[in-house]
DNA sequence: TTGTAAGCGTTATCAT
DNA sequence: ATGATAACGCTTACAA
C-alpha cells in the first residue's frame, strides 16, 4: 500500500501521513484528532513504508556492511552476535559477508556491499586472508570503518577494536609461571598476523621480568591461516618428536591449544596433570572441552558492541557532515582458569570437579532428571 | 554518478546507456560502436547504478532474508556457509537475522524482513523457539519460504529441507550394536522438536529389529532448547547416580555428547575404553574432540546449498507467475566414526593414532617444523 | 494547521 | 537504431 491510499482513505494529504507516521519535527503542529485517524488507517491498511523510496529520496540506506573473515569460526559469530546486540535498538540493519578465509571474496563482497550503498562498514579481520590495503581503493571515502580483531600498523582510514594482545600474552606466562612452571613451551603465532606479535612481545617482557630464558627450541612458529587444531596438534606432535621436555605448553590460540591437548592425550600425556596447556580467545569449545581449558578471554560479544556502536557514532557524523575522527580502542583481556592447567608437582591432587569448568545453569540441573 | 551523467557524456540517451549497460534483448539492435562508447565511458565514471532507484522501479529486491536461530551454533553457521555458496553466483544477497533462540526476537526479525521486502525467506529453524506459526501471518503469501533442518507436520505453507532423521537414527544405534555393545544408555532429545521424535524412532526401530531391550531407566529425556553440552553433562551424571551400568553412551546431538565425554572423564571413566559414545549432527569440534567423537553427520553446507537453490527456483516461480510448488527434500546423514567408539571389550587394544580424528593437512604437516 | 509539487535514479512504453 | 517521457513511493521546500 503506497501512502496514497492511506492519504485518501484518511482524507489528508501525503505529506501531512509522513509527518506523523514518521513522527517529524513538524508534526507538532497536527491536531492530535488528525494524527489519531492517520494512524488508526495505517494500521488498518497495514501500511509499510517502502524503504526503497525513502533511501532513494534520503540517500540514506540505514544499512552497514559486515564482513567476517570466516562465519564458521566461533570467534566472527560471536562478534556478530555483538554487532546485533547494539544494532537493534536502530533501524539499521546490517549485510553480512563471508569472505570464507579468501582475499578475492573480500575484494568482490566489498563491491557488493559498496553497490548497496551501505553507510559503514565492519571488517572482522583477525585473518590476514582480508588485506586492508583494498580499503583505500573504496571510492567514497565518506564511509566510516571499523575493523574488529586487528590492530593497524599506522594509518586512519578506520577505526579499531582489539584487545591488549600484549597484555594477554603476558597473563598467560604469568599464569604457568605462578604454577611453578618453568620448562615452557610455546605455540607462536604467524608473524604476519599483528596480533601474534604483540602476544609475542607480552611473552617476552614477562619472561625478561623474571628473568626466564626462552630457548629457541621451544618455540614452534605456526604457518599461516587458517589455523584450526590440526596446526597445533602437528606442531605439539613435531616438539615431543624433537626430544624437548616440557611441564606446560602456551598456545597462540584455543584452536591451537586444543590441538595440542589433543596431540598430548593421544601421547599418553596427561593434561593438566603431566602438562599444563593454555590458550587464547576462549571460544565456546574452550569450556567443554576434555579438559576444559584454561585461556585467556577476549570479549568478543562486547568487541562486536563496542565496534558497532563507534560506527554508529561514525555514521551520524557523517551524516551531520561533521569530520569522522578515528578511534583506537583497546579492550582488556581476561584470564580464564579452568582445568587444562594446575600447579607443578600437584600430581597427587585429583582433578577438580566441574567448578570452574562446564558451566551450570540451575535449570538445567533441575530439569535434567 | 547518476545514468545520466553517463549518457551526457556518451552523447546519447539514458535509454541507450541503460539497455547496453543491462545487456537487455532489445540491446542487439543498437551499434556495436555506440556500446563500446557506452561501456567505456560507464567504466571512466566508475558508474554504480542504483539499487534503490532500480528496485523502486521493478519492485526487484534481489534480496533473500535468512533468520539463524542462533548464530553462534556451528550449525547454522555451516548452513549459512552453504546458502553463501549457492547465492553468490546470483545477484541476490541474504539479510541476516539472527533470532537468538528468543521467540519474539524471531517475529520481530520477521518484520524487518518484510519491511525489507526480501523476495524469499530462509529459516534454520533447527530449534523450537522459533515458532513457525508466525509464519502463517505473513501478508505477503507470495514470499516462497525454505526451512532447513526441520520437517513440517503438514501444511503447505514452505518447503524444507531435512535430514532422514530415522535412518540416522537407526545407524547410529546399529554402530554401536555392531560393536558388540548390548547396555546401552539413551540421551534423548525433547520430544518438542520433530528431529528428536523422529530419530527415536529410528533407534526403536533398530531395537526392535534385533530384539534389543530399551529399559525405561536407561533413558534421559533432555529438556527444551537450547541444547548444549552442559545439558549432556548433567544428564550423563544424572544416569551415572542412578545406578545403571552401560558400556555405550547414544547421544542426541553432538553438543550433549561433548558433554556427555567430559562427564564420563571426570567421573574416571575412560572413553572408549569404558563407554564409547555418539552423537549427533558432526560439528567441527566433533572432529577436534578429546577423543574426536564418532558420530552421524549431517552435510550442513551441502544442505544450506539445496536450500537457497530451492528458495531461489521458487523466486523465479513468483516472478513468472507460476504457482510455488513446495518441496520436502530428504538428505542423507552419514556415518562417521572417530575414536570415541570402539568394540566391546577391546581394552587392550591401544587406541588408535589419529586414523580418523583431526585431519592431517600435508601443507600443515609440512608448514610446521 | 494542512496541501502542492518537485525530485531522487531507474527502466518500460511508446515514438521516431 | 535511438530517444522522450512517465511512473515507481517517498520526503520536504514552499505555499496557503
Amino acid at each position: 500500500m503506497p501512502i496514497s491510499d492511506v492519504a485518501k482513505k484518511s482524507g489528508v494529504s501525503m505529506t501531512t501521513v509522513s509527518l506523523v507516521l514518521n513522527n517529524a519535527p513538524r508534526a507538532k503542529y497536527i491536531a492530535e484528532s488528525t494524527k489519531e485517524v492517520v494512524r488508526q488507517v495505517a494500521k488498518e491498511l497495514n501500511y509499510q513504508p517502502n524503504i526503497y523510496a525513502r533511501t532513494l529520496r534520503g540517500n540514506r540506506t540505514e544499512t552497514i556492511g559486515a564482513i567476517v573473515f570466516d562465519i564458521t569460526d566461533p570467534y566472527c559469530a560471536h562478534i556478530l552476535r555483538g554487532i546485533e546486540n547494539e544494532t537493534r535498538a536502530t533501524s539499521f540493519q546490517y549485510l553480512l559477508s563471508d569472505a570464507q578465509n579468501e582475499s578475492d571474496r573480500f575484494r568482490r563482497n566489498l563491491d557488493i556491499l559498496m553497490l548497496r550503498r551501505v553507510e559503514g562498514l565492519v571488517l572482522v579481520a583477525n585473518s590476514l586472508s582480508m588485506d586492508l590495503a583494498v580499503l583505500e581503493s573504496i571510492h567514497n571515502p565518506q564511509i566510516p570503518i571499523v575493523v574488529i580483531g586487528r590492530q593497524l600498523p599506522e594509518s586512519t582510514i578506520a577505526s579499531t577494536v582489539s584487545i591488549n594482545n600484549e597484555y594477554g600474552g603476558y597473563m598467560a606466562l604469568q599464569h604457568l609461571y605462578e604454577l611453578g612452571h618453568r620448562r615452557i613451551v610455546y605455540l607462536r603465532g604467524p608473524k604476519t598476523i599483528v596480533d601474534s606479535v604483540l602476544r609475542w612481545e607480552g611473552i617476552e617482557e614477562f619472561a625478561k621480568k623474571m628473568d626466564l630464558k626462552i630457548p629457541r627450541q621451544t618455540i614452534v612458529d605456526l604457518p599461516t591461516p587458517p589455523i584450526n587444531p590440526s596446526v597445533g596438534f602437528y606442531a605439539t606432535k613435531a616438539l615431543l618428536k624433537r626430544g624437548v621436555k616440557f611441564t606446560a605448553l602456551l598456545a597462540f590460540d584455543d584452536m591451537t591449544a586444543l590441538g595440542a591437548v589433543r596431540a598430548l592425550t593421544e601421547e599418553g600425556i596427561e593434561v593438566p596433570r603431566e602438562c599444563s596447556v593454555i590458550g587464547f580467545d576462549d571460544i565456546d569449545a574452550a569450556s567443554y572441552y576434555n579438559p576444559p581449558l584454561t585461556t585467556v578471554r577476549q570479549p568478543m560479544v562486547h568487541m562486536g558492541e563496542e565496534g558497532a556502536r563507534i560506527l554508529l557514532t561514525g555514521i551520524q557524523a557523517v551524516r551531520d557532515r561533521m569530520p569522522i575522527l578515528g578511534t583506537q580502542r583497546f579492550i582488556e583481556p581476561e584470564l580464564v582458569v579452568r582445568n587444562s592447567t594446575a600447579a607443578l608437582g600437584s600430581a597427587a591432587k585429583k582433578e577438580k570437579k566441574n567448578d570452574r569448568g562446564i558451566y551450570l545453569t540451575p535449570q538445567i540441573q533441575q530439569a535434567v532428571v
